[in-house]
DNA sequence: TTGCCTCGAGATCA
DNA sequence: CTCGAGGCAA
């Protein structure tokens, strides 16, 4: 060995160890001694660390991880990473695989792939020249963070892929997860260090990735799996999700060992039941079975509903359940005064986590459960994460267990509570005198997504609402440093960034504002079709109920809330000195000022192809035209597609014009050059 | 809703 | 050293 070169002894090493890698981590049957491994190692690095330019980004010596990041990157998917449905029993996967039937237009039922849905985290792998060059959290499904280093540190991860004509340029999606046993061993050492443990294997996988530093990455037991492609070549690349897998399993990605192609509802159901099993003896966590269509042209053919694809779905297993008591009810009061009865509840450990609360929603279901104080309940981890009451368990139940009582008055503030027709909720009618209502009104309008105040949180709020600094979300614009520096874990520093950054939020948008102002009914996207539409607050005040509807996904409801909110004395009050305290925003250019379509009301229905309803309308609006969801005498032009139903019927009784899809396309080109 | 990581800064102790 | 805030994931 030592007579060759240093490249090429590298060289040599470098394919060595990366072929054991492969068997020991994802073969799982190492060819050689451990011995031998560490040796050919230890080469290596001596190797790259005599001559800088050996050193490669990924060598196997990188898996010891490197130095530690400042921050996390933000990257773009550029494929989004999409959710799955989920069906939660036999019958919502047999309507699953109903709906594929009806919208490929077939009888029988196309093949899928099933496999377990392994419970870590998502990741994107993308591979250029066979190497790996960025891996990714799943992020919001658009954009993610850079986990490249630490995802290097995971001996399943090949860093060059074997074999030869990969593509230059194609992205694996899959898990990356801590076996049960890998877990248990961590913890053990853990617990013999004095270190703190983690509560589930899930838990373990996130935080270990979330580290800044990899060496501390490399040092947990991580596991890939792979299950899918993101961004894929458009040549050379197999017809069906199937030969994806088999074609990454050549190429040395590990992919789930229980994969299947099924072919019936019955296989599906048999398959389920036979993971479902399985389940306590197999060595990693999962959550349910992924079922997929597995011809790419039939996926093509079903497409996507909002965030999910509809050739896909993830039947999931009952969710795991725990008895546990009843030690009281708590009544909080929100940001709109909204009471909702919170369950206390003995901890419990229930589906990996320890459950303390849990919501009752409101007074109906509280008497649906029957539920009376000191019962035994059990609890369940729903859908993903949020825990309910499922029943209360009456042979447990004390004789003298006393009823649960709705409170009369604000358990707050005192006010009176109402409960409006038609509606579950109670709600304290107590507005700015609450404190509890003060405090969520400033809570939200603090949050990042609103005025986006830094350090403004809970207790800081806690403790300015109780002092009585702070009577509504005006009054922070008058604090000052002196007021805050009684406050407890507050500094000079902290009260100086504090007022800073109050003083920054000055500066914001007319949609954040809105949004701020925590108006019933009124969240992000709504706030941002109204900022666009009335361009001033004034103009917005006082637009009348019929006005406001004509805005897009603004509705008689919200129309009322936004009339009710802004006809409020006290409102006006708020908003004007919020707007004398010195918050402004850059003008907006509001859409429906001018363009081609000026003056025209548009409507859209039925199904499109080439873009959603909502671009559509986005389009329309883009135009100077409004739009709105009914059809009426002063609709001037509808676009249908196919399925359109009452509302092209209608159109045609009131002889307004209709066009489809295609000669929209012409229509909006031809507009939008002039 | 819970659990995890990271950062800045206040609190505490030597 | 500990706490609060903030961000992230399921």
């Amino acid at each position: 060995m030592s007579d060759l070169q240093p490249p090429e002894e590298a060289k040599h090493l470098r394919a060595r160890l990366q072929q054991w890698g492969h068997e020991y981590y994802v073969l799982d049957r190492p060819s050689v001694p451990d011995s031998e491994y560490d040796l050919a190692f230890r080469r290596l690095q001596q190797l790259e660390a005599t001559h800088a330019e050996l050193r490669e980004e990924n060598s196997p010596t990188q898996r010891v991880g490197g130095e530690p990041l400042a921050s996390f990157v933000s990257v773009e998917h550029k494929v989004p990473m999409l959710s799955l449905d989920n069906a939660f029993d036999g019958d919502e996967m047999a309507a699953f695989l109903k709906r594929v039937c009806d919208r490929l237009d077939q009888q029988s039922i196309p093949e899928l792939v099933a496999e377990p849905k392994l419970d870590g985290v998502a990741v994107s792998l993308m591979y250029e020249k066979g190497e790996l060059a960025r891996a990714a959290t799943r992020g919001d499904g658009s954009r993610g963070e850079d986990i490249t280093k630490n995802v290097r540190t995971i001996g399943t991860v090949p860093l060059k892929l074997q074999g030869k004509s990969h593509p230059e340029l194609f992205e694996v999606r899959g898990e990356i997860y801590m076996s049960r046993q890998g877990f248990e061993d961590f913890n053990e050492q853990a617990r013999l260090r004095g270190e703190k443990t983690f509560v589930n294997p899930r838990n373990a996988a996130a935080g270990s990735l979330r580290q800044l530093d990899s060496k501390i990455t490399a040092a947990r037991p991580l596991v890939f799996c792979c299950y899918s492609a993101g961004l894929q070549p458009e040549v050379n690349w197999p017809d069906t999700h199937w030969d994806v897998l088999q074609l990454f399993l050549s190429w040395g990605l590990p992919i789930s060992a229980h994969a299947e192609r099924l072919n019936s509802l019955e296989a599906c159901d048999a398959y389920y039941d036979r993971v479902a099993e399985l389940r306590d003896t197999l060595p990693f966590d999962i959550d349910g079975i992924v079922f997929k269509v597995n011809d790419f042209a039939a996926q093509q053919s079903l497409g996507f509903v909002a965030r999910a694809p509809r050739w896909a779905i993830a039947r999931k297993f009952p969710a795991q359940e725990a008895i546990t008591k009843l030690t009281g009810i708590e009544f909080q009061v929100g940001r709109t005064g909204a009471i909702t009865p919170v369950a206390r509840l003995e901890p419990v450990f229930v589906g990996g986590v320890t459950v303390s609360n849990a919501t009752l929603h409101n007074m109906d279901e509280v008497a649906r459960l029957e539920l009376r104080m000191q019962d035994s309940v059990v609890i369940r981890r729903a859908g993903d994460v949020i825990p309910q009451v499922v029943s209360v368990i009456l042979e447990r139940r004390d004789q003298n267990a006393e009823h649960v009582q709705a409170p009369a008055d604000c358990p707050v503030c005192h006010s009176p509570v109402e409960r409006s027709s038609g509606e579950a909720t109670l709600r304290c009618t107590g507005g700015l005198v609450c404190p509890a209502q003060v405090k969520g009104a400033v809570r939200h309008f603090a949050s990042r997504r609103a005025l986006d105040i830094d350090g403004l949180g809970e207790k800081i709020i806690e403790q300015l609402v109780n002092e009585g600094l702070v009577r509504s979300v005006a009054d922070l614009y008058s604090l000052t440093v002196e007021q805050l520096l009684p406050l407890e874990r507050m500094g000079a520093k902290s009260a100086g960034n504090l007022i800073a950054a109050i003083d920054a939020s000055r500066q914001t948008t007319l949609a954040k504002f809105l949004y701020g102002l925590g108006i019933r009914e009124v969240g992000e996207a709504t706030a941002e079709s109204l900022a666009k539409e009335f361009g001033d607050i004034h103009t917005l005040s006082e637009a009348s109920e019929e006005r406001l509807t004509e805005v897009g996904d603004v509705g008689p409801i919200v129309a009322e809330h936004l009339r009710r909110f802004f006809t409020a004395e006290v409102n006006q009050a708020l908003v004007r000195s919020l707007l004398d305290a010195g918050i402004s925003w850059p003008a907006v250019a509001h859409l429906a000022a001018e363009g081609p379509l000026q003056g025209q009301t548009w409507v859209v229905t039925g199904r499109l192809d080439s873009l959603s309803r909502d671009q559509a309308e986005e389009r329309i609006r883009a135009l100077g035209a409004k739009t709105a969801k009914s059809v009426s005498k002063k609709t001037s032009t509808i676009l249908a597609g196919p399925g359109a139903g009452s509302k092209l019927k209608k159109a045609q009784d009131l002889a307004i014009p209709v066009i489809d899809e295609t000669e929209f396309h012409t229509m909006m080109s031809e507009l939008e050059g002039e």
